[in-house]
DNA sequence: CTACAAGTGGAACGTCCGGTCCACTTGCGT
DNA sequence: ACGCAAGTGGACCGGACGTTCCACTTGTAG
């Protein structure tokens, strides 16, 4: 029968022989946890995935047995721009600026992506094209900081580890203001930057403080956007009155 | 139809009426709230928190009928502490040194209690006793600012927003790393006490970094406890223990 | 001591989740 | 054109959650 057995049944990995109805679908699936990551975060339900992208709830659990393998497909490019940006930063011929433009522009794809913001201050074991991608940017990282080092403008004390404590940061900030106050982490990065230049260096200048009302407005949001299922309706009639 | 007998059983208000036994129960499903939101936040199902109290779920619906109820009543005397904190900052004579001291306590009550980390990073407008004191403690950050500024000390141009967002980034941070990396906030603030300092001004020292391995491991927790239901059988052994 | 209301917890919903099964449909090589 | 395997989605299961109901227990006032 000589059947051609192209078929990678390897999870993860870019799935080349499908028959071109399941590519079609596994692309909408993609689209739809782009979209539902990028506004609601990695939780959002599988089930919602599914309902969202149009296919059955099946569809989408062959394709993508785990989240996790769903989100190593969705943010495989989102970390190519990662690594593009590291890359892009080691190009510049003033490696402070250099690397002062990196911290905001990544911090600035966390505030445009939800979803990706909280890539970034986690880790996934099993996405290895995503983790691939991690490390990749990773090296950069520390030959970008080293490089700003040697210039005199970055503190001597600042290590990689401060970039992965400044992404968990944002992404708290983001996942509370994100709604009603967008530009809130621009904020705490322009903060984070002045602590990072050394003694004598010009810091970036810092944006301006988001209002107080779009903050409290933010701060409201985030706690109903949590428990969602707190929204209670009207009680209604009810018979025994206590 | 029901005469309206006693009617009003207004929700956050201290039941001063209640039974012995009810009262008992009320004091533990309080100690039982206040354990299991220190540890795994506010999103603790409220099933979770009547076994863990050992009463029937009916009972906790009883007693406190939304969770912002809860969480008013388990959460107002840590925001007793809150105010404390500002009023200690305040007594200071050197208002800059206040200032840092206030900043680093009320992030280490952050990140000594998970639940009270969000709590200060959203906002609740049912939780009356709550919001009482978070705006006493907001007037007295108003004037900590004030005076701090006036020594030099303090930047001019940061504001009470920046405490907030501070908050908001502390919790992110907390969130992510309060199993292994335990320290990690104490970074993030060490930093902002930096960026705070007017040029010129000794900013506090930069505490040490959390090591790599620790962080690391504060990500791969963070993905595995958002995710419990993804918890499956780890496919091989992890390639280079970074 | 007694009667009654305040209080209780188990059980029964209704909803949503993730995972799996299976009778259909449909692309595609022949 | 045709047949088969790849692909599909509705249906079903077990479990967790929040809510409500109700028969029972237990303080406590008189």
């Amino acid at each position: 029968m000589a059947p051609s057995t192209r078929s990678y049944a390897s999870p993860g990995t870019r799935p080349a022989g499908l028959r071109a109805d399941a590519e079609r679908n596994r692309e909408r699936i993609l689209a739809a946890a782009r979209r539902l990551f990028a506004s609601d975060g990695l939780d959002v339900s599988m089930a919602c995935v599914a309902r969202e992208a149009g296919v059955g709830k099946a569809t989408l659990a062959r394709r993508f047995p785990s989240r996790e393998d769903l989100i190593d497909a969705v943010f495989a490019d989102r970390m190519d721009a990662y690594v593009g940006a590291v890359t892009e930063a080691l190009a510049d011929p003033d490696p402070w600026h250099g690397f002062t433009g990196f911290v905001r522009n990544v911090c600035a794809m966390q505030a445009a992506d939800r979803g990706f913001a909280e890539v970034l201050a986690m880790t996934f074991p099993a996405a290895t094209a995503l983790e691939a991608r991690r490390a990749e940017a990773y090296h950069g990282l520390l030959e970008l900081i080293r490089r700003a080092k040697a210039t005199g403008h970055l503190r001597e004390d600042v290590t990689d580890q401060d970039m992965a404590i400044l992404l968990m940061a944002n992404a708290g900030v983001i996942a509370a203001t994100h709604e009603t106050a967008p530009d809130a982490w621009n904020r705490l990065v322009g903060h984070m930057l002045r602590a990072f230049a050394a003694p004598g260096t010009e810091p970036p200048p810092l944006p301006p403080a988001p209002s107080p009302a779009a903050l409290y407005r933010a701060m409201i949001q985030t706690a109903r956007a949590t428990r969602p299922a707190e929204g209670r309706a009207e009680p209604g009639a009810r018979p025994g009155g206590e």
